[in-house]
DNA sequence: GTCTATATTATGATAGAC
DNA sequence: GTCTATCATAATATAGAC
């Protein structure tokens, strides 16, 4: 994250205006990552923008000069969050061009629940985001959720085809595998206190994903519809 | 709700001190609800007690003077909250008495889902109280949460015995199912957009229930261990 | 771009009349 | 118990020097 030592150095034009520019881009991103915190942890209203640039290590004038008001920063934060999740699933995706449908759909969720569990800020500024209409929650579903959507939807209805994945309408579904797969990391204070383990730890969270995969794959019982009932295990 | 004529008129028990006393007791719940909308809106943060006197029609100094401050007024949602919850589930228990054990559950299990429906407020409560450590949340989980999971614990085991649950930990298990059957409550705005379809809607309902029962009861494979494996259908 | 200083508003809470 | 009036604080946002 720290890039105190830039390449411009070398070149020689002007470092009095260019490394000011990086300077500037250091100091967003700071910004940007305190907020992502933040926001996450006391919401949107109960995050002040003082406490942020306060965690950022700069003046709070700088983060309206920055993200121009509190409601550009929130905008800047779901983009940021979601891209990033997006970025990581798509560069998954290409990474299994050529796997067959049913085995990308699991390595898929598989990957949905890790980065929820190392992300924790993810769902919990979602979640925010996906309570009530407004026009941020429009940019943010046409932007990134449908895509998401859209894709993983289709794997569904081949993994069903399949005969390896639940019936039932596949964005109905996508709900119950995000709610289900989501919540002990959106309560975690009230999941250590029932179970005594915090659903970070490693051992909880492979245990997790076996159980979220487990309640929506099913062992192939080989539906008549599709050709290649291709089984696991 | 409004209860204007009370029978007290007729006892002619001084009127003066009597009908005040009623009124103050429906000034508090009418306070009561309207801080029930407003933190599950905007959350805690975000609710200012000025807009629950406002949403109850009331003056704002009426809700520190019945509730003492902004944060009693939160345990009192919370308190009350829950507590209707415990109410409709001790009592639904109590109706099912002499009932096996694989069907009380799941009724039990149907009923949270529609009271899910019904309250939407109920989880979005849950939920921030839930996300970080907190003296009201000890409470909450000591009080309402622990004896609500130790009951359905002992049902899921008993359940699983007879080979008609999913297997695992009945309290993570607890955990995927609160977050497979509410999250399309909690993220109504973005299902609305999504779907097209209201998650309220009574078709799309009883499609979610059945759903969401089919991911976790299991039409029993019939494990050695239980002595009677009673399958229903 | 970054700082200090400040305008403006909203909020939680209370005092005191009725 | 309920009202009006007000205090104290904290927050968003901006102006202006450097």
């Amino acid at each position: 994250m720290i890039k105190s030592e830039p390449a411009e150095a070398l070149e020689y034009t002007s470092p009095a205006t260019r490394r000011p520019q990086a300077r500037a881009r250091e100091t967003g991103e700071k910004i940007l990552a305190a907020a992502l915190k933040e926001f996450a942890e006391h919401g949107f209203a109960g995050a002040s923008t003082r406490a942020v640039a306060a965690a950022a290590g700069v003046q709070h004038p700088l983060v309206n000069y920055h993200f121009k008001s509190k409601e550009g920063l929130w905008r800047a934060v779901l983009e940021a969050t979601a891209g990033q999740f997006m970025d990581q699933f798509q560069s998954r995706l290409a990474g299994l061009r050529g796997v067959d449908d049913v085995t990308k759909l699991r390595l898929v969720q598989e990957d949905f629940i890790r980065f929820s569990a190392e992300n924790p800020h993810f769902h919990l500024l979602m979640s925010q985001a996906g309570q009530h209409p407004s026009k941020q929650l429009n940019a943010l579903v046409n932007e990134f959720v449908r895509p998401y959507f859209t894709t993983i939807s289709a794997l569904i209805r081949a993994a069903q085809r399949a005969g390896s994945y639940v019936e039932g309408d596949p964005e109905h579904l996508q709900y119950l595998f995000i709610g289900a797969t989501t919540r002990i990391f959106t309560l975690a204070a009230e999941v250590k206190l029932i179970t005594g383990a915090s659903p970070f730890s490693a051992a909880m969270l492979d245990r997790h994903v076996a159980a979220c995969l487990g309640l929506f794959f099913r062992t192939s019982t080989a539906k008549p519809t599709g050709a290649n009932s291709r089984r696991k295990t």
